[in-house]
DNA sequence: TTGTACGCGTTATCAT
DNA sequence: ATGATAACGCGTACAA
């Protein structure tokens, strides 16, 4: 491998200033610049990242922590990879890479690993529960000044930096469309309430129901695990009391496909006998007959202000500490909330 | 940041010996090896990954490329979320981290900025098309001995490392399947010539029916790419000729979803009116209506021994070249090819 | 069995 | 505007 040292003799300048003349940093004349550039082209050399990031004292790398996922799906592919595009494009544009760290089933979340190693300088932590022991390890992340970021989950009490979408106005505005279409007896299927999104959405379907005046009887509200099989499951209790039923708004994509296919099997079709939307708008919702009204969440965007925040936390010290946000959602209607109330 | 300094005059001993301990290298006494670990322990010591890279000269980094995804999916997600996990799995396993690379749309596809820099150690490229300037990109990673594995495509007349699956195998399997069940005009729906996977699963459809003496007319081969759109629009060709087809075997289940959905519109209902099955076996297959019958690739497999055997060529150099491999698929039955021919 | 000493390719500080 | 040089934290050949 060509090293700087070689290029300065090519050049006939000392190795600091080939330094300079790659980092932009100081003035020089142009001619020298010149020189060293076309030293460099001739001996096609590259500055080693790995020496950079040596001498510099930090590693250039994001990490991004995934959650993980067994067969039984909770998380849709699609959620992770929205979110890790959105990172890709902001870590390049900031110049750095990304490392990705797959958890293991049973691993203890000891994040501090990560960052000891000195592997990464920063990282984002996906898919996190709201249980005692995540609590504790973020907590410990930031009581030794890690600076670190979560996406798409909220984290009450606490003051982590996160970055969310409003999944409560999201569901608030799902459930007025729904009763915008003469819906009145509107079900929802809550998802683990480990995951602040169940939290807000069902806050959101509380307060839309309230506004219209609308009575949620305990048999209204359903709990699933964000997993198909458990809207599959859904259909039967949901089916139990069909009458007190005319629509339903689902914590997810995936309960709610799995709520049609449950209910189409005892002759009920969504956009004809009822109404559903879901959330998330995967790309499961245009794949599911009928297609899937749902809520859009922008976790793309998500991603990518993560990153850029996490980063800025870290580039400029304490000085610009990210603040946590949250992005708007939008409802996107399909067929399968269309058709009206039974009379 | 702790360093090995520190621990070596805690522990009274000199700093080769500590990195003697932590690399279980040499004969040392069993004693000595304990104080230096208790003085580790004490003081909380972590060798600086960066530190270790640059002294042994390589990033104990594993690159993998992923393709632009626009928002016309192609791909699906499940596939990448597959593949990662198996590559996952490996590198950790060999104590390697694994740094992502997202191409840029227009990015020109020079590989060799990734080694360059140093910050990866061999690569896997994913989403790889045949094409002239793809060929040629990788043609010179080759020649300059960088180490690299793609997978789930085969590029004829290279000798490029690849891992990849028996498609053309799990072709003939699907489209037996559909003979067996007594379908005699089966039609194909392929999707993009520059993936080699479409010329493999072509291959297995044309022996299939050539083995059963069933004839191939030209209404019967039909070209997607990949889509779900594809699909969709496929619908209306086949309608046409509605007389003449029975089944459908579909190069991926984007596309076999998009079909059912287009035929659906028309009166056609998938595992009454017709049969189909996909390719991939996604979760998609799965929500589906009906569920999706298809051949099960297994990507996780792939991308685990395409880790394990690109490492291995790079840590034991030339001696270790690795050599291609094909993995099995096998057929997964599901409803949408269930009923039988009309007659 | 352990210590000494050098090198790895940069960045960054201090002279000039 | 440019050059000399000291870190940076570790691996490792060689010496003891």
């Amino acid at each position: 491998m060509v090293t700087r040292k070689e290029v300065a003799e090519l050049a006939g300048v000392s190795e600091a200033t080939v330094s300079r003349v790659f980092n932009g940093l100081g003035p020089m004349k142009p001619a020298t610049k010149e020189r060293v550039l076309e030293a460099a082209r001739q001996l096609d050399y590259h500055p080693n990242a790995i020496a950079q990031s040596f001498a510099r004292r930090r590693s250039g790398n994001l990490g991004v922590v995934l959650p993980y996922m067994p067969k039984v799906h909770l998380f849709s592919t699609y959620y992770f990879a929205e979110i890790l595009s959105g990172i890709g494009e902001q870590v390049r544009e900031q110049g750095y890479d990304l490392l990705l760290s797959l958890l293991k089933p049973d691993e203890s979340l000891d994040y501090t690993r990560l960052y000891r190693s000195q592997k990464v300088d920063a990282c984002i932590i996906l898919g996190a529960r709201d249980t005692p022991q995540q609590r504790q390890s973020l907590q410990q992340l930031q009581e030794q000044g890690l600076p670190f970021c979560l996406v798409n989950q909220h984290f009450e009490g606490s003051t982590f930096y996160e970055v969310d979408a409003d999944h409560a106005e999201g569901s608030y505005q799902a459930v007025r469309h729904l009763q915008e279409e003469g819906y009145r007896k509107i079900a929802f299927l809550n998802g683990s309430p480990e995951y602040s999104n169940s939290a807000d959405r069902l806050q959101g379907y509380l307060r839309a129901m309230a506004d219209a005046g609308l009575e949620v009887t305990p048999g209204l509200l359903l709990q699933g695990n964000y997993s198909r099989k458990s809207g599959y499951e859904a259909a039967d209790q949901l089916w139990e009391q069909r009458e007190q039923v005319e629509a339903v708004f689902a914590a997810n994509d995936r309960m709610a496909i799995g709520l049609m296919q449950g209910l189409r099997e005892k002759g009920w079709i969504a956009g004809r006998d009822f109404a559903v939307i879901g959330c998330d708008d995967s790309d499961s919702a245009k794949l599911s007959d009928p297609p899937l009204s749902s809520i859009s969440v922008p976790f793309y965007e998500m991603g990518k202000e993560a990153a850029r925040g996490v980063l800025a936390g870290f580039l400029h010290g304490e000085s610009a500490k990210p603040v946590s946000v949250k992005l708007p959602t939008s409802l996107v209607v399909r067929q399968s909330s269309k058709g009206s109330p039974r009379k």
